[in-house]
DNA sequence: GTGAAAGCGCTAACAA
DNA sequence: TTGTTAGCGCTTTCAC
């Protein structure tokens, strides 16, 4: 079913079908009629090739995603889709696994299909890399931060303000000693946040103890490791993690230590995970603002995309979005009325 | 970038270009090496849409999901992806969420980008639309059955034998009283695990008492007022459900009536989500394949894609795989042992 | 082994 | 308002 047999069913030229197709407006309203009632009839689609050989936009973005069934990531591509489907974009999804030749090799197809726009999701690739991707013309923007983005369209999160936040909170709850347990990866984060800690401490005039500052893996082993160090070497009284999964592991530790969170040892976590609200106690947390992150993320790429005509973007200087965290209090941190406990 | 302007740097006609781009062997050593230089050297990729003007393929499959933040529909996702991607194609995820509407809409936007085929995942789409877009030339798989599928090629997973193995599970555990909790919805897949109960019960010669076998809500919320009910009117030993959302709330009501699991009921949960293993007790469950049944349907997509040259699958019988699932038997069953505690 | 040219299905400039 | 036609970038048939 092309575009000449449907002219041919009309007794019009294909130029007139072209129009109705695609500036209605300049047909006279008879034609159009007849030429739409056909259409539908035959239910006629024009090809997508033939039309991406003279348009030159597709009206679909790409969405490079990390790690498929990781439940934060989708939740940032649901915000990402939930924008573009509304300006009527379809997206790409690809999963790297975080290998990255696989994130170049999609990253590649994408180009090769011509989307409109490519959101890179933490990722490994290098600047270089990317800049030859935005010289290709394609509009790119990244979402959240593996290395140095600042020459890149990007949208972040404040993990220092959060980290301080949250060991602000700890102080307040009355813990005159913290510790902070941070994941050696993702790096950049990790050191925001310990800068954040940092931050916290000298803010409150409190000394900063090395052996209450400990590199871990970012895992629950990790968690478990490290806090059991820090419980043999004579703890804190308070632990803040980088992340919810160290948290779970360093509490396994204190329990194990036939201590108690947050009696002994009070503990904060970073990510607002699911199970952070079904662990006993309760984590207090840093909800991380995924969906946001995803809907800012779009609307910048859509902005780039239909930029001011010609230079779509390029070489414009490079926007950067910082969202910030939401504290989450729950038991785990010793508040004594666990305000904010909200579901 | 076109291939007028590789021709021209290498002093060959465009016909020269192309024929080493896909039937190098047709030409001249010398010439073709030259030419694979001046490609390789100018970064040249050939054009998309006018090779897909040309060709009829694309290399690329639709995969339409119910819900993206399920990690139980994103695993089956990843199953697929990792087949795609091994056969070099390119995976159009797209997120549908539950909606009937936007799930034609995307299948639609499938079909005008001219996928090679596409995978529904417990598809909300009738059958006969379904069977339009087969007879529009695409090949479709189904994954998951929210209806009857018996007309398509499909993917599913016998609820029935699992329901009977876990309910048998619980008979062989010394319960001689069990009650059921099935959610009315997917209504397919509950009817057949309720079908599995009673044969179980059956098979053991145990009488069917219609107060042990309530249809609820398929959520934390319909197992808690299921489970309520059952204890108020008398409980079972023992409580089967056919989610692990709705043996959570029966878990909940049960310990809310201060009963214990499993020494007073005991519970078995159908599902295996990530938290089955994290509640106290672990909840025994039911697992299902998810990532296999994306890698079994996304094959069974390929053999069709690839199948003998004109028919395409199409007027070919329909294809059924129906895969097994496995016992994951944990404390909250009262197995004595605890055996297969995997994890 | 290579080139000229037709054609894939569509859009848009130009002519009528 | 409508039709004619030249492309868009590529593949492939048919000559040479």
């Amino acid at each position: 079913m092309n575009i000449k047999q449907i002219a041919k069913a009309a007794g019009v030229s294909v130029a007139t079908v072209s129009r109705v197709l695609n500036h209605p407006e300049n047909v006279a309203p008879k034609t159009r009629e007849k030429i739409e009632n056909i259409i539908k009839e035959l239910d006629y689609k024009p090809n997508w090739f033939a039309q991406g050989l003279n348009f030159n936009r597709t009206k679909t973005i790409g969405l490079v995603i990390p790690h498929i069934l990781n439940p934060a990531y989708m939740e940032i591509a649901k915000g990402v889709e939930d924008v573009a489907q509304q300006k009527g974009y379809i997206t790409f999804m690809c999963n790297v696994e975080k290998d990255i030749k696989q994130e170049k090799s999609y990253v590649e197809q994408l180009m090769t299909r011509r989307v409109d726009g490519i959101i890179l999701m933490f990722s490994s690739l290098d600047e270089q890399y990317i800049k030859s991707v935005e010289k290709a013309g394609f509009p790119v923007v990244l979402i959240g931060e593996n290395k140095d983005i600042s020459e890149f369209n990007s949208v972040k999160v404040d993990c220092l303000i959060g980290a301080e936040s949250i060991v602000n909170q700890l102080i307040e709850n009355g813990h005159k000693t913290i510790g902070i347990l941070y994941g050696s990866e993702p790096e950049i984060e990790a050191l925001e946040m310990l800068e954040g800690y940092k931050r916290a401490l000298r803010g409150k005039g409190m000394p900063l103890k090395e052996e209450y500052i400990k590199s871990v893996d970012n895992t629950i082993e990790g968690g478990y490791l490290g806090a059991r160090k820090m419980i043999n070497e004579g703890p804190p009284k308070a632990i803040f993690t980088t992340s919810d999964e160290i948290a779970y592991g360093a509490m396994d530790a204190i329990k194990d230590s036939e201590l108690r969170v947050p009696e002994d040892i009070a503990v904060a976590g970073f990510g607002n995970t699911r199970m952070s609200n079904l662990v006993e106690p309760k984590l207090t947390t840093v909800e991380l603002p995924f969906h946001k992150m995803g809907i800012y993320g779009a609307r910048l790429l859509f902005d780039l995309i239909e930029g001011d005509g010609d230079e779509k973007g390029r070489n414009k200087e490079p926007t950067h979005i910082t969202l910030q965290t939401k504290l989450k209090i729950r038991r785990s941190c010793g508040h004594k009325e666990r305000i904010g406990e909200m579901f």
